[in-house]
DNA sequence: ACCAATGTTGACAG
DNA sequence: ACTGTCAACATTGG
């Protein structure tokens, strides 16, 4: 359930189902989840919910007085309202205008973390900006990337100080939009090709947020080119590459998305040839 | 039965 | 100190 569209997705059922209400129990006992104690969850018990922040893939649920659950969905994490115990991490019974409701966190492969802090905790402290809440400064992004000579464009806009809530799907889907060349060095990528990837992202984080509102009513894979490779790039037909990078399955048109710059220069000599990705490994337990 | 999965972090080698 | 590469985490669903 975890990019930035995801978590914005949660954190507006989150309150939509519990604002004001008053939170009458709450269970935490996954260690691996919880960060800190687990009796600490007992003090929150008769306050209430008051509001419901997202930075990047961090959600925080805010109590009053400075008391705040920290959320993070990791792979697999998810909130629900009633719904089945099966992947049930932690409970919380809630009572708002009379009625009782239990709200769980869901997490089967248990990679999320729930933490309780006041304003001031550490990983969201560390965050970049936000895409959707704070807006993309391009020059900020346009000297995050130039810095970086030896990262590949992909692996740095996934890097949560540089923006926050960019994962491996947006990141794949904004550079197809962009027409950039996911293992392009973030430092080769031209103002202009900035701009472009800043719209992208807006573009993807915005389209994949509309199918999420949607429900269950959307499709299965609402993305061009994620979880594609083998079929063809819906704006060339060329048939979509699959690699690595940085410990990521990675989708890309090597058409649209050059390695090489393909500029027609007659002038120059011939630009260098893409190199060819070995042939398809295969590996990763993310 | 096997493989891949929307994330993050820490170890290790060069 | 920096950089890149792996592995690990845990579990499910196609
Ligand atoms: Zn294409």
């Amino acid at each position: 359930m975890p990019e930035l569209p995801e978590v914005e997705s949660v954190r507006r059922k989150l309150s939509r189902w519990t604002t004001g209400a008053r939170l009458v129990s709450a269970v935490a006992s996954d260690r691996r989840i919880v960060r800190g104690s687990l009796s600490a969850f007992a003090k929150l018990e008769g306050r209430t919910f008051r509001s419901f922040e997202r930075r990047g893939k961090w959600l925080r649920i805010g109590f009053g007085e400075n008391q705040y659950l920290y959320s993070h969905l990791g792979m697999t994490g998810d909130w629900e309202l009633e719904g089945e115990e099966r992947f049930e991490r932690a409970r919380f019974e809630i009572v708002k205008k009379k009625k009782k409701n239990v709200l769980r966190y869901t997490d089967p492969r248990r990679w999320g973390v729930l933490a309780l802090a006041g304003e001031d905790f550490p990983p969201w402290a560390a965050l970049g900006p936000d895409p959707l809440h704070d807006g993309i400064d391009i020059d900020r992004l346009e000297k995050k990337l130039s810095v970086r000579a030896k990262k590949s464009v992909k692996e740095v806009i996934m890097e949560q100080k540089v923006l926050a809530g960019i994962g491996n799907i947006q990141a794949i889907e904004s550079l197809w939009k962009a027409h950039i060349h996911p293992k392009r060095k973030a430092a080769s990528i031209e103002h202009e090709e900035v701009v472009a990837l800043v719209k992208a992202i807006e573009w993807s984080i915005a389209r994949t947020l509309a199918d999420l509102e949607l429900g269950d009513a959307g499709k299965d894979n609402p993305f061009k080119i994620y979880g594609n490779a083998g079929r063809p790039c819906p704006r060339c037909k060329t048939i979509l590459q699959r690699f690595e990078l940085g410990g990521r399955t990675t989708t890309a048109c090597a058409t649209c998305q050059p390695l090489a710059k393909v500029k027609p220069s007659r002038t120059k000599p011939s630009a260098k040839r893409a190199k060819t990705s070995a042939p398809q490994r295969r590996r990763s337990r993310r």
